[in-house]
DNA sequence: TATTGTTATACTCTATAACTATA
DNA sequence: TATAGTTATAGAGTATAACAATA
């Protein structure tokens, strides 16, 4: 994807009418659109996290995975699909794809014969003991991108909602 | 996707010692993580935004080449996607959609004859309009979500981004 | 009847590469 | 050589619907 400069308040140009204030090219109604910026964030954040992941291959999504099913052993597909609000179908084949690759395991569910209990391979772990730790390095990486008081505040308000 | 509360640093909430604020399933790192906060706001910006202009049928990627062509006539496509953060190769097609649904066109660049001059029909300023006025609900409905004061001090972070 | 996991389909989006016509 | 627009392709992600096994 290309490189997104805001030129929004870039000091590209000597001389404007109006200083450089004014935008190159003119945002409209969007300059005004919290989900405009939200969108620009979030791209940043998805490229950087798998820019980052790259040596070991971890999607931001199959992060997650990992991440939940290491700290809830056992729990089932429909479980992990709803807290990561991820489709149930696409959850199958994200799935196959850990299980093909030696991360992750389907076993049968004790009383319910209908639900698999998931649960990370020992390779799994390791690979989530390294994603762990390239994905502080992103964390790190957006928290100074931000600056230290922009993200605590951000992350603040988002938790809540 | 399903409803996320995320109870961890609300101040709303009187008296909450120990009872059901533990979430259901572990989020484990996830909680501390910007990132997919970012990406569950997004997610539902996304398919709030979807669902309300549905009626004409207007994708978010689609709005913001809608309001941008409108607030800068005769820009290019290079500029448009750069400054959208749209790769060219897809911007093309989503031309060519909004195009044959007779919304914008491409006209001759005077001087470079690489160049199209982008622009609005009339069928395409009446859609922006209604466009407008439905994402402005969408807006209004997202601010009532997060709270009119957590809603501005979001947008105001955001924009500096 | 409802739920769990699965398969299938269609459409959107992202990421690349390569091509053409201009500059 | 570089740029603007285009075509093509592969891989994700989203949104549905339908099915078998089980509850």
């Amino acid at each position: 994807m290309a490189e997104q400069k805001r030129a929004r308040t870039l000091p590209l140009r000597k001389t404007q009418p109006r200083q450089r204030s004014r935008p190159v090219v003119d945002l409209n109604v969007l300059n005004d659109r919290l989900g405009y910026f939200v969108r620009r964030l979030q791209v940043w954040v998805f490229q950087d996290f798998v820019r980052r992941l790259s040596p070991i291959d971890i999607s931001p999504a199959q992060f997650s995975v990992l991440v939940v099913i290491d700290a809830n052993r056992g729990l089932s597909q429909a479980e992990l699909a709803t807290t990561l609000a991820i489709e149930r179908a696409r959850l199958v084949r994200l799935l196959n794809h850990l299980e093909r690759r030696g991360l992750t395991q389907r076993l049968p569910s004790s009383g319910d014969r209908r639900r698999h209990a998931l649960q990370l391979t020992r390779d799994g772990q390791a690979i989530l003991a390294r994603a762990k730790a390239l994905a502080e390095d992103h964390e790190a990486a957006l928290r100074q991108k931000l600056s230290a008081e922009r993200y605590q505040v951000l992350l603040e308000l988002l938790q809540e909602f």
